[in-house]
DNA sequence: TATCAATCTACTAATTCGATATAGATAATG
DNA sequence: CATTATCTATATCGAATTAGTAGATTGATA
């Protein structure tokens, strides 16, 4: 299961790739969108902004945009950043691997070799779709209008 | 991630399927094989055959059996008991499916087809999957041993 | 300088996880 | 029938995680 936080982060981000303007967005206007706690949002955002998602500027005309453009932002990078790896076992990980502590032989485990095909689909799924994917997906924004997206430097 | 328990489950699953024997099998054995720790095991089979997976016979000469055959069991069946739905947001969950509180409209959201995919493909693997074939695939028994396998009724 | 908006620190309440302890029920055996 | 092996049931416990909230601060800009 997908904490809030990631589910959170997920709408978060896809509103701002959806959100056709070269002006920061405010964690406010994001909130009510997308009906989400404001000031848990707050860490949220700031959260992926120290690890390079999101960029921000202070102040009046202030908000966060995105770092990259949305065609380069992974789902799967959203939510390893919030709930850490999406493999089912550790043992089994890409990114975060850590043997069991239990497991006598890795080699003989019964269960790896499973749950090292149900990682590869859930990475298939989610590191092969992007915030461009998502929006255009939702039909919230037209093609046009998106390969000429406005986002951060 | 798995649970610890749900991960628990499955190895002393398959190592009970893996068992060429019509006779129960006791915890313990189960334990020290597979190297868990027994008390929470207890706990683990007691659950599983709450929900109908095992069978068990008390006493001397007693343990616990897998009620089906293992080719009839699949491990999402197994996950699903100890860790609950499979997939990453109720809202996409077959089995136990629940309106997200903070979704405007179902049919707008553009986390929840996304997460209908990993759903999707957790599920096909998992649920496609058999007691039988992981312990095949684990090279545990033989293909002929396991035709004639003697389960519990 | 006033104001707007992000940022930081710290706190909390509830829930879940991963067990362990203890006592009891039941069936087979000698 | 007493004993012993074995599952069954309930209670408890500490640590970690989750899902937030409150409030002060810093920095940008008009």
């Amino acid at each position: 299961m997908l904490t809030q936080k990631a589910k959170y982060a997920l709408k978060a981000m896809i509103y701002l790739a959806g959100r056709e303007t070269v002006r920061p967005v405010l964690i406010a206007e994001v909130a009510r969108e997308e009906r989400l706690p404001k000031k848990f949002l707050e860490r949220i955002l700031l959260d992926l902004k120290t690890h390079g998602l999101l960029t921000s500027r202070k102040g009046r005309g202030g908000g966060y945009m995105l770092a990259r453009p949305p065609n380069k932002i992974g789902l799967g990078e959203i939510i390893r950043l919030m709930d850490g790896p999406l493999a089912p076992v550790q043992c089994v990980s890409k990114m975060a691997y850590q043997k069991c502590a239990d497991c006598r032989d890795e080699k003989l485990c019964c269960v790896r070799p499973i749950m090292k095909e149900v990682r590869d689909s859930i990475s298939y799924v989610l590191d092969g779709t992007t915030l461009a994917d998502a929006v255009f997906r939702a039909g919230g924004i037209t093609r046009r209008s998106f390969d000429s997206f406005a986002y951060a430097i």
